[in-house]
DNA sequence: CCTTCCGCAGATATCGTTGTCATAGTCTGC
DNA sequence: GCAGACTATGACAACGATATCTGCGGAAGG
């Protein structure tokens, strides 16, 4: 900038009005200067900028469980859709599930003084945050609740989601349905089969322990827990996957036997159309939940105070032809 | 910082020593200023700190097409696999296929001053990167090469990968091969539609233009597509999808229609081993294109000057019975 | 006892920009 | 012809950190 003062013969105030458009600067100069700034190729320096203005360059932290899982980048999708028109950036990053990367990435997110971050909790307790928040900092959990803080929360309707499934598996005569998910340590899991306990308690169902496949699974040991299931004394008549990556282990293995059993997943999977194998999913507009998110957060940066809860419904969708029917069939969760 | 200082009795300089770990503080002293930093919670900024450095924020720009393909988030996932440990934070935004929105968005970033940047070219003409490029800033092109400045890029043998689809399909006697896919504007259709044509000349197959569907395609449209052909005077007796929207939108014709017909298509699918339809796809490791890509980049913000370019290989995969066979075949493209 | 050197700590300038205030010049109206 | 208002521009400090240089006190060496 010094560079274009001093060429264009003007002081440096003067050409920072020029950069913002700011009045009060005849035309004439404002060309000259705006010559010579095309000339040099001059281009502002946002973060001294932003400096000087005690506010952070206008940028937005996400950080996500896995970068990779197409549910997640849906939903970065949907708030970019919603921060890209508002000139902010988006700085993702993945905390792999382990809290202490997660500490570690928010935290360092603080350093670069960001507006505002997305969050999808991995940790316990956010209690950490509240300092940052004191002095401005803007949070909103997503997916999962977060704990330890005051904030905005968008979470999805896992209880409905799961009970529905459930209900629709059981609805099909179903007695013995097996679980497989993530072990109780997440929070969807905990309602999710949650969901699952309510929908056999009102059918008056037996809960059997044995059913339940839980801890962290890849899909690979998902389809392995499907075959042991399939393969012991007193098998499952049916099966409900807790996410994505447990339904598509479990049509595996079922593809793998050639066998047709009915299965309801969590999630909705693009290409579900596509399968060999008829499957229930839940689903809901994961795109959406970026919106909501990024709108919440958006809301308090432009200064809302009180906290807000956003719910985002579910859909039961199945595919395939189940149990004699071969009509794709639709049912509000 | 200066708060701190106040409150532990020393300098601004010391304070910045020890938050630096720097050398020459007395012990007693280091443990004073640290108490006093857990205290106040002092958290250093860095936008500040690397201005006076004169180097920008430790950050990456990641510009892709579409946050919301997973072909994109995977690659999203190698690069952030390397650049994590070396605490680069990514900054990501979708072009949409907009060359003006690609500018505008590189241009931004370039006003951030991230240090690198790894882009999937939309545009067709990238020199006005060069000023930047001069300043100190560094370029990979993924995917597609980029225009107008020399820059390191890493890309798919997309060739390569079209032939070995293409002879695939020949090689099943199929001589009437329809292509779907996006218009050549795109680099990549342009490699794929030769790797095609390479390979009908290569077995002495007339070209036919009728058998061609270009055009930005979304699933649905590729859907309608292939039904057109389908139901056309002279229909194919084969499809060659050339990215993984196409295939969805050809499989989901023929699956509506009960057809089986010999479908090939690029780009890997997550979920094809689910799939009822027989298909053959030319897979990569899409996360590999990006640890490749965020290597190069790192390689250069470490002194490397001469550009390099890398070619991914591709590999046929076949899902499901295909004319006969029951096994799943895998050769090298 | 004096010099030299070293370990520790502070003063100050600086990064690139913008907010505040000052100033010089022009214009208006009586 | 001059007060008062207004316009265009500039000087300077400040944002929050770090690099450089300087200073001070004590230990080692002669």
């Amino acid at each position: 900038m010094r560079d274009v003062a001093r060429e264009a013969g003007v002081a440096l105030k003067t050409v920072s009005r020029v950069v913002n458009n700011e009045t009060g600067v005849s035309p004439q100069t404002v060309e000259r200067v705006t010559e010579v700034i095309h000339r040099l190729g001059f281009r502002r320096n946002d973060m001294a900028s932003k400096l000087r203005a005690g506010r952070s360059a206008a940028s937005i932290g996400l950080i996500i469980e896995d970068l990779g899982n197409p549910f997640y980048t849906t939903i970065a999708r949907g708030i970019e859709t919603v921060t890209y028109p508002r000139e902010q950036f988006l700085v993702t990053a993945s905390s792999e599930e382990s809290a202490e990367r997660e500490r570690a990435i928010l935290l360092e997110l603080c350093q670069r003084r960001v507006n505002g971050m997305i969050i999808v909790p991995t940790g316990l307790d956010h209690s950490f945050l509240q300092h940052e928040i004191d002095l401005g900092l803007e949070v909103v959990f997503l997916d999962r609740p977060g704990a330890g803080i005051s904030a905005d929360t968008v979470l999805l309707d896992n209880l409905a989601g799961a009970m529905s499934a459930t209900e629709h598996l059981l609805s099909l005569g179903h007695r013995r349905i097996a679980v497989l998910g993530h072990d109780e340590t997440i929070w969807t899991m905990r309602e999710r089969h949650a969901g699952y306990r309510a929908a056999l308690a009102r059918a008056e169902v037996a809960y059997d322990e044995s059913l339940i496949m839980l801890g962290p699974l890849t899909p690979d040991e998902a389809q392995r827990a499907t075959a042991e299931l399939l393969d012991g004394a007193n098998p499952p008549t049916a099966f409900f996957a807790c996410n994505n990556r447990m339904t598509v282990g479990v049509l595996s293995e079922l593809r793998h036997r050639q066998e047709s059993i009915d299965v309801a997943g969590f999630d909705p999977i693009e290409t579900a159309t596509l399968f060999s194998h008829p499957v229930t999913l839940v689903t809901y507009d994961a795109a959406e939940l970026g919106r909501r998110a990024a709108h919440l957060l958006v809301e308090r940066l432009e200064g809302r105070r009180t906290p807000q809860q956003v719910v985002v419904p579910t859909t039961l969708v199945t595919y395939g032809q189940s149990a004699g029917s071969n009509a794709k069939r639709r049912r509000r969760a």
